[in-house]
Order: structure tokens, then sequence, then C-alpha cells
DNA sequence: TGACTATGACTGACCAGTCAGTCATAAGTA
DNA sequence: TACTTATGACTGACTGGTCAGTCATAGTCA
């Protein structure tokens, strides 16, 4: 049933094997430690699922492309995850929990709510719109139906956190009397489409026309606002 | 090869036959014209083919079972489109096209730019947010990176368009005074961003939390020409 | 050496697309 | 009109290829 004798005569597959280690990242140094390296693997297969799923979805995206992205052999994969479908869930998570984390360690509560707002945007600008994170999200509005743990999660852990959080900064602004337009804390959504449309728009229609999702935002701030003094 | 005696000692085949043809809808006259008949079935297929593509995405969907629902054999699908990738690139353009061409017959300029936004934004709610035809923008957004010929399709007839029409109309209520902020022309995706924010939270958060599209969209207004005189 | 980790050939289920055959209807004929 | 022949729409069993998941074997570390 194996071969064998075949892999014995061919050297090559030792070879092959060998190469693909050493060339799957440049940076690969032979770290002894066996749970460091179990680390390090995990991270390449995650690292590789996501640049999979985003390219491809869920259903197209094959095991075997990950495998070898990941520059490991398939059956590893099966000792970190289960299944694909459990993978694409832990992978969802263990993307965005640190992308959370980062977000929502604001910067204490100084000066005015739009100055607030607009940290939280530049943040949101760099850390999501036009890059992977971004695809990432894109994704999860793709396969959410699909994945109805996806979904919850993502619900629970972003949409209601950020919108709740949108929220009371809304209210504060308007007890400061920054926002006018009272019935905003009702739908902080309004405050957070154009970032979403932003991000939507990067991974769909950047090469008809590029959008400058930065000074879009700051016109958005303008409305809620009230035109910014020039500082 | 064939299996003719089987069948001919198996009358059920006829009888299956002729089942199939009168159970697939309860409604189905049997229509004597042949042409007639065909487009029946075409749209039988596109109408079946929209649901499963929406519930399941293109990669997991399978065209046995948009068959099955279109109350057809697999066969005859492909008397109508070529593959299963045509048949979703043309599939959006059936369902779009008439939804366009629906929104874009705008009722004679009376009126304020206000009122002009708020009947277009009243079809938008009535014609896709929380329809079909909302799931499948959705499916669109999930789908565009793996087939640019959809998203180009999507970006010049619909997006490009719809632009190009909200600045013209933001232009005018610059002009007329209903609109202060200038620079909101440069950007008409903030005056979209609500409603496809809406589009797609009808499809994945409706469970969570359910949202009032038309109110947001009215405080949205609100935000942009300013408070409405309680009429 | 013994326990743990990794490999990749293999299996079986699944599914897009095909095509030989059927039959209702249209066209032709008397 | 009534009867025969031609057409092509429709069917569904079948094929070839693909891919998730398994597991016997090989390699590695402590």
């Amino acid at each position: 049933m194996t071969k064998k004798p075949i892999e014995a005569a061919n050297p090559s597959a030792v070879r092959a094997h060998a190469a693909t280690r050493a060339s799957a990242d440049g940076e690969e140094a032979p770290t002894s430690n066996r749970a460091t390296r179990a680390a390090e693997r995990r991270a390449a297969i995650v690292e590789a699922a996501m640049e999979e799923f985003i390219a491809r979805g869920f259903a197209a995206t094959r095991l075997d492309d990950i495998a070898r992205r990941a520059g490991v052999a398939k059956g590893t994969i099966y000792l970190h995850f289960k299944d694909k479908e459990s993978m694409f869930e832990e992978l969802v998570r263990i993307v965005i929990v640190p992308v959370v984390a980062r977000l929502t360690a604001l910067p204490p509560p100084t000066g005015s709510v739009r100055d607030l707002i607009e940290a939280f945007a530049g943040n949101f600008l760099r850390e999501v719109i036009g890059t992977r994170r971004g695809d990432l999200v894109r994704l999860i509005v793709a396969e959410g139906p699909r994945f109805p743990s996806v979904a919850d999660f993502y619900y629970r852990e972003v949409v209601s956190r950020g919108i709740a959080a949108m929220r009371a900064l809304i209210e504060v602004g308007i007890a400061r009397g920054e926002i006018r337009e009272k019935d905003l804390a009702r739908y902080p959504q309004i405050l957070v489409a154009p970032a979403m449309i932003a991000v939507i728009w990067q991974s769909l229609f950047a090469r008809h026309s590029p959008l400058d999702a930065q000074d879009m935002l700051r016109v958005h701030l303008d409305l809620i606002f009230g035109e910014r003094r020039t500082t």
C-alpha cells in the first residue's frame, strides 16, 4: 500500500522537504524547544489559513493549499484543529480578539469627544481599513449566514461592544453640546457606517476608484460635530 | 449501456415524471406554448438559484439542489446556462437590472432635495433592505473578490451610477442651501452608508437586535439637512 | 529508548458537467 | 380534419475529478 521503495529510491523527497522548511520563511531559525516549535507552526497555519480563506472563501479553500502555504503537511493541521469548520471559527477568534483589545485600549479620556472619536477612527484606519484584517471583516459578512457561531461571536465581541461604546461617547457629546442631533444616540450605526463602507470599498472597488478613507471620515465627523475650527 | 428492459418493466419512471411536473408548484398551469414554458422554467431556475446561492454561497451551492428546487432536471439547467459560474454571473445581472431600473425611475423633480432623497430612500427601503434583494447585495460583497466580472458589473451598473446620482443631488442641495457641509459632495458614500449598513445588518444581526432602518435613515437625513420642521 | 510529533499516500464521499434516450408538441401530409 | 413524422426540450444515470479527513510509517527530542 505504501510506496516505500519509490521513496527510498528518491532522495529528492527529503530534499524537497528540507527545502520547504527552510524556504517557507526566510527567518525560521530551528528553534529547539518543542512547545515553541508547535506554537510557531500553529501560528503559521493560522496565518496561511487566513490568507486562503480571505482569497477564496470558506467552501472553496483547500486544506492542501493551507498546508503548503504554511510549510506543513496536511495531517499536521489536524494536530491543531478538529476540522475545517472549527478551524475557521477559531481563526476568527484568534485574529479578532487582539484587534479588539488594541482598539478598546483607548487613550485616557482627555480632550473633547471629537478628539476621542478621531483617535479611535485613526486607529481603526491603521489597524483595519485596507489591511488583511479589513478583508477578514468582509469575510465575516460573507460567511456569517453559514456560520451562525461566527456571526454570534462577532456580534457579541465586536458589534455590540462597539455600538455600546459609540453610544456612550455620543451621549457625552450630546451632554457637552458637541453634538446637536440627539437622536444619533439611538443609532450609533450612523457614526460607524462610513468606516464600514470604507472597509468594503477597499476590498471591492479600490481598483475602480480609490477612496481616501481618512478624508472621508473627517468629512463625516464634520457633519456630526460641525465644521472644525481650522487648527 | 441503456436500460431499456428495466425501464419498460418499470412504468413508475413515467409516473414519477408526470408527478414531478404536476407537483413542482401548485400553480403551474399546463401552458401550451413551448416558448412560454421555456421562459417559465428559466425563471424558475433563476429564482431557485438565487435562493440557494444566497443561502449557501457560490462554492457550496449544489446544482442538484437548484434543479430540485426549480422542479427541473439537472440537465435542463445546462440548456439555459453554460456552467455554474456563468449562471451566477447572469443571475446577478438578471436580478439587479430591473431593480436599478425601478429605482432610477425617479419621480419628477418637484420639491426639495430632501424630499427627493427621502423618496429614493423609501423606495430603497421597500425594494432592497430586508428583502431577498438585500441578501443578494450581501452575496455580491461576499463573492465579489472571486468574481471580478460580477464586481465590475456591480460597480459599473449600480455603484458608480448611484454615487454619481447622489453627488448631483448633493450639489443641488448645497447650491440651494439645504445642505451645509460642502465637502459632502466629495463623498456621496457618506449619504448612502447607513442604507448599506442596514442591508448588511438585516441579514447578519437582525435576530440579535432588530434595526428600524426607516427611522435610522430619517435620523441620518436630519443630520445632513438639519432637523426637520415637525410636519 | 520511549514518547511525542509530523508526514503524505490513501480512501470514500461528493458533485459539476455529459449525453443517450424519451416524449410532448409542432409541422407536414392526405 | 385526422393521422404520421420530425423536432428539440427535457430527463437523470453516469463519469471523472476533487478534496476533507485518516492512519501507518518515519522522524525527533528529552
